[in-house]
DNA sequence: TAAAAATACTCCATAGGTATTTTAT
DNA sequence: ATAAAATACCTATGGAGTATTTTTA
């Protein structure tokens, strides 16, 4: 498990859109779509439900989100040891 | 960064032993040499000191150790969600 | 058709291993 | 001579990209 994988989640679960999340981020949409999909794979189970091309976050996505928040913010705090 | 980079260093800094820390996380010794200099790269600074084959952490070792658990410690709810 | 996500490839970087070297006891 | 960490080298897996396909509005 990355960071990068996390925040790729994050930025997904609140733009409920892969096309969207890649221009966040600078990467490509297949890329979004292979970070998702293994963070699915790891987790056994569906994080967002595709329904006619619209994204819905399922229960264990808002768990996962709640959780990815926490760790992102201390990666962070790993950022500014390096000051 | 990864999880497992976090955890190699997180034991290393208790057992302040590459070769114990191996063992215990059942990878080699020259894995946990080179994840640790990564992380010290990263981090732009000394997370041990080598002092005449001690290892010793420094004050960024010790700063980055507890973030480290916080978020090692997140990880694992994440595998809760597995459930 | 148009737009979004998934899939198929190709390429390079990183993680891990074994073997060896260096350094200090 | 021993023991620990670092280095060298090799291999395999994962991450990223471009191009394409699938699906649904």
């Amino acid at each position: 498990m990355t960071d990068k994988r996390l925040q790729v989640f994050a930025v997904a679960a609140r733009q409920l859109s892969f096309v969207k999340t890649a221009k966040i981020l600078g990467i490509s949409q297949p890329a979004v779509s292979k970070h998702i999909a293994l963070l699915e794979k790891e987790l056994g189970g569906a994080l967002f439900l595709r329904i006619s091309q619209t994204l819905v976050l399922t229960k264990k996505g808002e768990e996962l989100l709640e959780i990815a928040d926490k760790i992102l913010a201390l990666y962070q705090s790993i950022d500014n040891l390096k000051d």
